[in-house]
Parts: C-alpha cells; structure tokens; sequence
RNA sequence: GGGCGUUUAGCUCAGUUGGCUAGAGCACCAGCUCGACAAGCUGGGGGUCACAGGUUCGAGCCCUGUAACGCCCA
C-alpha cells in the first residue's frame, strides 16, 4: 500500500512548478475568451496599464492579484472572460529615464540629437528594457490575454488619441491659451495640478519696504521669494487691516526697476501673516494671478523657461533663481530697504516626476474644458451605474469632479503622442486625424501649413481612452461591441481623478453611439489598500523600505505571495507588510499540498466512484459533516468573491481547508482507511473505506477548483494528480465549471451533532494534557451525560470519538454513578478519565476552578438581563428564549463542576 | 483650514442589522519522531475593545466630544 504518489514532496517547491504550468496556461489559449461571440456572458477587466519602464511592487502584486482572482473566479463560472494587459508610454518618466542614460553613457542631450533621432533612441530602450514588468505579472501568474497586449503609444492608440482630440477640437471643448501653469524647470514642461505636490519645509520669511510715490514713508512686504519682485505689479492689504488703511490706494515706488504699483485692498490676504502686506506677483503665483485679476494688474514674466532670470530683470538677468535671491536681499540692505529675516515653515510645491520646485509660469498651452465633460461622469455615479468599492471614495471622485479646473494637456516632451495641430503661415491653426504634410494647403485658409505643434499631450490623454481604445476604438471592431463597457477596475487611491474619473468622462465624450447606460466604462471601480511597510510607512524607492515580490515569489513561491496578499488585505484598509508575512500564505500551501497527498495516496489503486458518496442524509456523521461544511463553504466563497471580498473569501477557505477537512475529516477519515487495510475481506469496512475515499475525493477536487483563483499554480499542479474520473474530463483546472453549492447537503443538525462530538474530544484531550497521560495509552473513559439522546449520539459515533480520543474501553452512559478520576465538561456532559497512583491534581483542579469561575460569571450576567423586566419586555422573543437556554446550559455546566470537583 | 481613515491579546488583524463567556494567525508556555504535513500535531495562558460622556433592557458596534497616528484636498 502506498500512502503517496512517489512523484509528490513531502514539502511543496514552487519554484519547480511555476514555470512549466504557466507556459501550459499559454500554450491553451485559455487565457484569451473564446473567438466567436456567443450566448455566454462576457466579463472584462482592463489593467491599469504600469509605466513601460517601471518594475512590479507590492502595489502591483496586490492589485493584480486580486484581478487575477477575480478573472479566474468568473472564467470558471463561464464567462467569456477577457483580462487585457498593457503597458503605459509615461511620457516624462521615460524621456527622462533615456535622456539620463544618453548623456551618462554618449555625453549627448536630446536637443543636440534632434527629434527625431532621440526618438529612435527611446524606441530602441523600449525593446530592450520595456515591460519588464509584463514578465513579472506572468511570474505572479496573471492570466491576461497576452494576445491582446497594448501599449499606449500603439498606432491603433495614436488613432484613438487623434480622434479624441480632433473631435474635442470640433466641439469647442479644446482650447489653447497663455495661462499660469505649473512650470517644471527641470524637465522644461508644464505639467498638470493633478502632478504636483505639496511639501511642508523650512523657509525663510523675508520683509522688503517699498517706498510710497509721495515721500510719506514706505510699507513693509512679507514673501518667501523676494527674486520675483521684479515681476511685481501691485501691493495688498486686507480691507480691514487699520495699519495700511490710509495707504490704499496710493501707489509704490518699486525698488531696483523703479516701476509704479498700486496698493490694493484685497479680502484674501491675511493680514496675520507676516507684515499683512504681500507683493502681487501674477506672473508667478496662483493666488496673487487670482489678485491681479480682480484689480486688473498686469501680468510679467520674469523667469526664463530654465528657472533664470530674465531680461525684465536688468542686471540681474541671467542669475538663477538663489543667486537672484542673495542679490536682490543685498541690493535692498544696501539701499537701506531691507526689513529683516523670519524663519518659517511653509509649503513648496513640488514636481511629481523631477521633484524640483515648480515654479508657476505663465506659458502658452493646450487646454481641455473640464466642466461639460465631467456632469456625465457626475451623474453615472449619483445614479448608481458606477460603484466605488469601499463606497467611501465616491466622495473623492464626486470632490473632483464638481471642482475640476481645466486640464493642462500639451507638454514640452517628445516622448509622446504629438498633438494633431498644424498652422499656416499666419498661425492658423488646424486640427486633423489624418497626418498633414507640411506645404499642404489648410483646409480654411487655403495657405501652406508652415509647422505642427511641437508639443506632446499629457500621457492621462491616452491612457483616459484605454477601456475602449484596447478594443480598437474608434473602429466599430467585434471586440469593441462584445467586451464593452467593462465590468471591474481595480486601482489605487491617488488615480481616481488622474485616470478613473478621466475614463469615465472619455467613455460617457466619445462612445457617443452607445446607449446612454452601455456608455460608462466600467461598473465598479474598486480602490485597493495602499502596501505599508511593517513600521507602517509607505513603500518608496527612495527609503528603501520596498519589498520586492519577485524575489518573494522567488522565496515563497507565487501562490504564497498571492494567498498571503489576499488574506492580509482587508477591504479598504491599507495593509501592513513584512516579509516574513508571507510564511503565512506558504504555510498554507504547504498544507493544501500535503492533504492532497494523503488523499491522492489513498486514490491509488482504488478509485473511488462517484456513486460511493453517500446521499444526502445517509452515511456517516463525519461524511455528511464534511459534505455539509463544503457546500456552506462554496456559498460563503462564492459571494464573497461576487462582491469583491477578497479576504473573506481567503480567511473562509483557510478555516475549512485547515481545520474541517485537515484537522477533523481527514483524521476522521484514517480510521475507516486503515480498519479496512487491518481487516481485508470485510465488506463493512470496504465500504466504508470506499464512502471516505469518494468524500475525501469530493471535498478535494471541489477545494482545488475553490482554491484556484487565489493559488492557482498549486492548484493546477494538484489538479493533474487527481484521478481521471474526478477530473470530470476537465484536463486544465483554470477552465474547470465552478463547482455548485448542494444546499440540501448544508445540515444545522449535523453540524451540532459533529460540534457535539468535537467538543467532548476536546474535552478529553484536555484532560489527557492535565493529566500527562501520554498518547501511546490508552486509557478506559467513561462520558457521562445530560440526556439519553446525547448518550445515543456517542454511542453511534462510539469508533469516532474512540480513535480521536484515543482511549480503549468506553462506558457511555447518562445516569448512575459519577465516576472518580480526571474530569473536564463538554457540551453535552463530562468525561472521566482514571487517575494513575502518581496523579497530581494540583492542575486539573485549578483548570476546573478557573472554568467554575467563568461560568459563574457567566451566569451572573444572564440572571442580571432575565431579572430585568424591562429587558423581557424590550428584547426579541428569541433573543430572551436564547438567553433562558442559555442560563440553562451554564448552570447545568455549573452543578456538572461541582460535583466533578467535589469529587476529586 | 476642510475631508477621510485608524485605534480590539506582545505583534498583524477579524468581529454581520446592537444580543452567547470578544475571535483568528503569528509570538509565548507545556506536551508530542501519531502511517499527508516539525512549513506539522495536541493542550494552554493572554484583552478595562484609545479616552470621556450619551442613547438603549443591553454598546467593541449607534450618537457627541477628546486624544494619538496616517492619508487626501486647499
């Protein structure tokens, strides 16, 4: 007899598997949905595509995962599911990262290259370090179409993007203009609000005085940043500030330029701060540009786009921003003007991609208008078509969206999708789909196009097309009307206005031939937990506080990884990680792996059939427990993975995988196997070996296909081991049906009666643990009861609770004499096991007194609610007639105590 | 300044519409070479549910306030 295959560990190695099941899944096709459309529902989930150029984190990990999970879970319920990977160009990032590299290894930049060759330079980094990460997904086993494959930079995507902007062009949503942008001098681009952040830092607040026109003295100014003084065009005070509210009104001498400025009364300063006076600079601040207009102050530029000073500045142009800093301070102490320094602290604001101040410019930009195109996605929100998942950041995107200022959309870059614009010798401009050549006539004026806008847009304005335009938008493509609108999307907090509430604006601007409900990109939107490292900090490369999951994967293998994430992650609540975290995820592998051994060992040789379960309602108590437990726990999994909830669905199989079927039925299950080996030509036993075989076999195949979605490699692994017969045909488990959930299997009453007898096994192995009996005796037991019908319960399940418990002679009874000797309570009565001539009941009696304490404190508490009239009146009917059972119970378990001790 | 989240065992976290003696995993203590698994098995100890009020017959859960920590927006 061989108890396991010779070919399975006895530890499981992923490493060994991983790769080879894997290849299998592509080498099927079953990742893609079936060619044709048929009457089977679709189901599609769109990547949130990474940057071409980026690696996997934990981020990623987690939130592909559960997209694999989700993909998984409803390519085995029958959907025609389509998971669509991709790549994003990320525009700054890579032009940065190449630019970098060029001139670290060739000395060269990109405006000595020329266009076009930088690009061919970029291109060429692409093949040969891009999606990197895409590999990295299949390591975690992402089940994506891989045929299906975008980058965001795609001429199909090209296609989709001119379209968007040309038809935006022509509906007057698009617009260009100088405006104050958010200036990277760094890169030399303006970015969007949605790209730039805030950071608290240390600063210096300076005072300047500027003298009045008239001679009668001079007002002191407060700022951060006395270099821009030179764009300065007025002066305020707030209205109700009585120090300055003779001078309003007057104007100023500005130093060093020798410009007249008004003084202003204006509400939005403070007049705490600093001296209560603040220079108006609209040329390079968001609030004082929001100033100047209200009292019609000039705008002036006085930086370069490189951050230095420019010819407004006089002598002090050329100077970089410090150096002007140090010279304009000197120049005002010594023409006596300078007021002193303050330290502070204050925000600055910072560029996400070089993080390098921003500086506010003014700059001639391409704009898209936010507010006709945001009430649709308002509106798909409040009418429930779209969910957040938690719930809670629909108010973020709703805060957005209300508020949304217009979109900064043309960048400085070339990395990029250039903007379909093209001007002629008068600078008309024309937008167009198909690519224009230069010399052509434009299409209104007749006159050669002489240039095209040398800009690129913001990568958010392909990246907002991506549910649709991976489908081939804006050809009607077979894809386009099958998977679309989607039904998942699953990405992290700080992209819902960034790209979430986008998608939903382009669906509702551009698929304008759908109805108005098939229109909204994706019906849930679930915002996955930010990774924290064990100390509860955010992960970033710059601490170096990241872990990375390859090289977990690597360590604990992909489903430990997967499964810990997973079980980890509770819904909408940021998780916290350290690598030996994932012991958990591995230890459970562990455990699935060996169980099946045992179950496989026991499938050797003698196939069980499917006919040897026992019907419902009939074998034994452990079989139709088992059986019950695995339909409860299909329900419980099933819906919890219907609606998004990972961890529960991960924590319920744990539970029955772990301690029902590992450590109750296949023990239970041993001692059927084995009477049948010691006692070979017994039908009785046969048949009962056989019945555990078909159940092991049952709960096995039915936990693997369970288990799939979250440890698939294992699984599918397993699955190749599982006799033909149980397989039901299905080679591949990753296409395997979703098994069904028998409600009629699911017992209350079996269920108490199993908890009945599990509970008087604990009872004794409590009593075999006070009383050092060790486990190779086996001591006569005597199980005392409440009732008759408890007694008849032991007694059928007499071979059960024997092997458990591992006792010899059993007397079971519910009256007549209560025995001396070692004693604990079970539910439904004590056992007894003898004393040995050496026993020290020190411990058995400070058990059962600490025991006898909690009962009593127990019933004390449920006397205090019964004796309360106002609590048999309030409560419900079966709350109080619980509560009285339950008083009931306990001082039944009380008496049981007493005596039990004072028979010690 | 506004918004959101968190606070339950030494650690990481569950805890349903308010109703059993508040649960799990890890860690800890004691004992096990048990015919799948020592990445295992068995038993055990451990909690003033952040704090203060309130509602209620009854609060970890609902309400008000406070504190600490974290995130987002301006």
């Amino acid at each position: 007899m061989t108890e396991t295959a010779p070919e399975l560990s006895t530890r499981y190695d992923p490493a060994s598997l991983e790769g080879p099941i894997y290849a299998a899944w592509e080498a099927s096709g079953a990742m893609s949905p079936s060619e044709q459309a048929s009457d089977r529902p679709t189901f599609t989930v769109m990547i949130p595509p990474p940057n071409v150029t980026g690696v996997l984190h934990m981020g990623h990990a987690l939130n592909n995962t559960m997209q694999d999970v989700v993909i998984r879970h409803k390519r085995m319920c029958g959907y025609d599911a389509l998971w669509v990977p991709g790549t994003d160009h990320a525009g700054i990032a890579t032009q940065a990262v190449v630019e970098k590299r060029l001139f670290q290894e060739e000395g060269k930049t990109r405006k000595e290259m020329g266009r076009e060759a930088f690009l061919d330079e970029v291109w060429k980094w692409r093949e040969h370090h891009g999606d990197v990460i895409l590999g990295q997904l299949k390591r975690l086993g992402a089940s994506c179409d891989w045929s299906r494959t975008k980058f965001t930079l795609d001429p199909s995507m090209s296609t989709a993007v001119r379209e968007s902007f040309v038809r935006l062009w022509e509906k007057g949503h698009v617009y260009r203009g100088a405006r104050l942008v958010n200036w990277d001098c760094k890169l030399q681009t303006a970015v969007s609000d949605d790209e730039i952040e805030y950071v608290t830092r240390k600063g210096k607040l300076y005072t300047l005085h500027y003298p009045l026109t008239d001679g009668s003295g001079f007002i002191a100014v407060a700022t951060t940043r006395p270099e821009t003084m030179f764009g300065d065009t007025g002066v305020a005070v707030h209205p109700d500030d009585e120090r300055y509210a003779s001078m309003v009104g007057k104007t100023l001498k500005l130093p060093l330029v020798d410009r007249e400025i008004p003084i202003v009364a204006d509400d939005s300063v403070e007049a705490g701060f600093g001296t209560g006076a603040v220079k108006v600079t609209p040329g390079h601040d968001p609030a004082d540009y929001e100033r100047g207009k209200r009292h019609q102050l000039p705008v002036l530029s006085v930086l370069n786009n490189d951050g230095t000073m420019n010819e407004e500045c006089g002598a002090f142009s050329g100077q970089t921003r410090e150096q002007a800093r140090e010279a304009v301070i000197q120049a005002f102490e010594e023409a006596g003007l300078f007021g002193g320094t303050e330290d502070i602290t204050h925000n600055v604001t910072i560029s996400d991609r070089s993080k390098t101040a921003i500086e506010p410019l003014i700059s001639e930009q391409w704009f898209v208008r936010m507010q006709e195109l945001a009430a649709p996605a308002i509106a798909a929100v409040n009418s429930g078509r779209l969910q957040f998942k938690p719930a809670r950041w629909k108010k973020v995107y709703l805060d957005w969206l209300e508020n949304v200022h217009d979109w900064c959309i043309s960048r400085q870059l070339w990395w990029g999708h250039r903007i379909p614009v093209w001007y002629d010798e008068d600078e008309v401009p024309v937008a167009s789909i198909e690519e224009l050549q230069l010399g052509d006539p434009h299409p209104q004026t007749g006159k050669p196009l002489v240039r095209q806008d040398p800009d690129v847009l913001d990568t958010w304005a392909s990246s907002w097309l991506w549910p649709f335009a991976t489908l081939g938008w804006p050809e009607k493509t077979e894809d386009l009307a099958r998977f679309y609108p989607t039904q998942f999307l699953s990405t992290a907090r700080d992209i819902i206005y960034l790209w979430v509430a986008r998608m939903v604006m382009a669906g509702y601007a551009f698929l304008d031939d759908l109805p108005e409900d098939e229109r909204c990109p994706f019906s849930t939107c679930y915002i996955h937990a930010t990774v924290l490292d064990g100390q509860g900090r955010r992960m970033s490369k710059s601490m170096g506080n990241g872990i990375d999951p390859v090289e977990m994967i690597e360590r604990y293998g992909a489903d430990a990884v997967r499964y810990s994430l997973m079980i980890l992650t509770r819904e909408g609540q940021d998780v916290k990680l350290a690598e030996n975290r994932f012991e958990l995820g591995q230890r459970f592998c562990n455990k699935i792996w060996n169980a099946s051994r045992f179950v496989f060992g026991h499938l050797q040789g003698a196939v069980p059939k499917a006919q040897d379960v026992p019907a419902t309602g009939e074998g034994a108590l452990e079989d139709r427990w088992i059986l019950s437990r695995l339909s409860a726990t299909q329900q419980t999994v099933h819906a919890a993975l219907e609606s998004y909830d990972f961890h529960d669905a991960a924590q319920e199989l744990y539970r029955f995988i772990w301690d029902d079927f590992c450590d109750w039925y296949v023990e239970a299950a041993k001692r059927r196997l084995h009477a049948a080996e010691d006692l070979p030509g017994c039908a009785d036993a046969a048949a009962s070996a056989a019945a555990a075989r078909a159940v092991l076999a049952t709960v096995l195949r039915d936990a693997l296909k369970l288990l799939h979605p979250f440890t698939p490699f294992l699984t599918e692994a397993l699955w190749a081991q599982l006799p033909g017969d149980w397989r039901g045909g299905e080679e591949q488990l990753m296409t395997a049906t979703w098994p069904s959930a028998d409600a009629e299997r699911i017992s209350e009453d079996v269920e108490r009666d199993f908890a009945t007898m599990q509970d008087a096994v604990r009872a004794v192995r409590n009593v075999r643990a006070l009383l050092e009996i060790s486990t190779s005796e086996k001591p006569q037991a005597t199980f005392l009861t409440e009732n008759a019908q408890a007694t008849s319960l032991l007694e059928d399940n007499q071979a059960l609770l024997q092997f458990f418990c591992r006792v010899g002679e059993m007397d079971l009874r519910h009256e007549g004499e209560r025995p001396v000797g070692g004693t604990d309570v079970f539910r439904a009565g004590s056992v007894f096991l003898p004393f040995a001539a050496d026993t020290d009941l020190a411990k058995l009696r400070d058990s059962l007194e600490r025991k006898q304490g909690k009962v009593a404190k127990g019933i004390r508490g449920i006397e205090g609610k019964l004796g309360n009239e106002r609590f048999l009146a309030n409560a419900d009917a079966d709350v109080v007639a619980g509560e009285r059972q339950r008083l009931l119970d306990l001082q039944q378990e009380a008496k049981t105590l007493e005596q039990n001790l004072s028979g010690l």
